[in-house]
DNA sequence: TAGGTTTACGCCTGAGAGTCGAAAACCGTG
DNA sequence: CACGGTTTTCGACTCTCAGGCGTAAACCTA
């Protein structure tokens, strides 16, 4: 191999959402050294040797957040970002979502940010975060990926709620029950949860059925046809 | 900066997919040297100062093939691939997708090969492929993806086999034409393609409404409601 | 003109999303 | 204990669209 500068560095960033008081929030920390000192990045840090990407952002997210309240993570993409020998780096963006029951202790240069009404970023960091909603609002509707903002239990109520902030708009309630239960993505835990201040009928509660990462719908034309092959 | 060596080489390469005689193919390029010599591999290379991931692989597609006969890029994964100081790696893959009545000139130690019985493959190139077939295949579903692997006009017949190559599974003719139209996914030219040999009533020819990468389905409970929002 | 081949287009069916309204189950108050 | 208010739950209806089948259209050869 030849002299140093002929590689770049390596880093990792993630986009880490949580629904928070009813919008979809994103974890930022405020830079105080220069570049850019004063605006807020995202999370993340430079690749050490042995380690993989996964293990890389799992190790910076552990100095801002419990990484163990991460009920998932996947990559969003890999971009070259300077181009001069000191400041040339690979910067490869990941998505991590935390459960909505769940308030993670946080250092006191990092806080959540609604997507809607964002501080002064730093670098390209909103086109990262557009990214990674915009993957997590795709993800939402053909996977079971619900399962990593809801809580382990809750009523249709509640889940319907995470859903409208996640994805930005309105859906029936009757229909998000029918659906996911079809599709085999919820259960009922036969548990009821007592009706708050204001009465009401008791809301069932609803698990989902794996906690994991799954297609449920495949498309209509590319499905294999009934009788053959 | 500290010294050479505590950053990575980055490299990209590309899993080329095409479909040619009535299945889906992939460039591959067979290693004259050590490491792995004998094997074939997927092509690509490293990283240049000053060039995005893009310009990258397109630079290096260039040496075996036409880039511009490519008609969709886009990126799949990023990878570690090493740990010793001398291999430490990190690997970003591409897809990239081949219009079936293109032939481009390759050199001599490129060819296509069936993603069913592929040779003996150099590194992990298969999980690679893999990922890229399958990335394929979703989008294929729920994108006008079809574009990038069909000619500029065509007869239904000829998307189909096209489809059934890519997907790997028969499908509906009559369905095929009337979703993808339905959807707005394809127009008809108005061109006719008179018969064969065999005779027949001759085909009506169609073309890709745009020819660049369109969602064309929005899953049903995260849609807008009608009236609302 | 007759038979064979391929494409095109029409109906019918069924699954599932979307909407509406009523019933069920709880609260408070008089 | 009856009554209105609130929230959840469930059933019935409609509508869109994928899937399948049969037939007509358009061409060839003989």
């Amino acid at each position: 191999m030849t002299p140093a500068a002929t590689t770049p560095a390596q880093t990792t960033v993630a986009v880490v959402l949580q629904v928070r008081d009813g919008s979809l929030q994103v974890l930022l920390w405020q830079r105080a050294k220069e570049p850019q000192s004063g605006r807020w990045a995202l999370p993340g840090g430079t690749l050490a040797r042995g380690e993989s990407l996964d293990d890389s952002i799992r190790r910076h997210l552990a100095a801002k957040v419990d990484v163990q309240e991460l009920a998932h993570l996947e990559q969003l993409e890999t971009r070259v970002d300077g181009a001069a020998p000191v400041d040339w780096q690979v910067t490869t963006a990941f998505l991590g979502l935390v459960p909505s029951h769940l308030d993670p202790a946080i250092p006191p240069d990092t806080s959540w940010h609604p997507l809607d009404g964002l501080p002064q970023l730093a670098f390209d960091s909103g086109t990262t975060i557009e990214r990674g909603r915009d993957r997590l609002r795709a993800k939402l509707s053909y996977t079971n990926l619900g399962f990593a903002l809801a809580p382990p239990a809750f009523s249709i109520s509640e889940l319907r709620a995470i859903y409208v902030a996640a994805l930005g708009h309105a859906i029936s309630p009757t229909n998000l029950q029918r659906v996911l239960l079809r599709r085999g993505v919820l259960e009922q835990t036969g548990a009821v949860r007592p009706p708050g201040p204001s009465g009401g009928r008791p809301a069932a509660l609803f698990c989902f059925r794996v906690r994991s990462l799954a297609i449920t719908d495949q498309f209509a034309v590319l499905r294999p046809r009934r009788g053959g092959d």
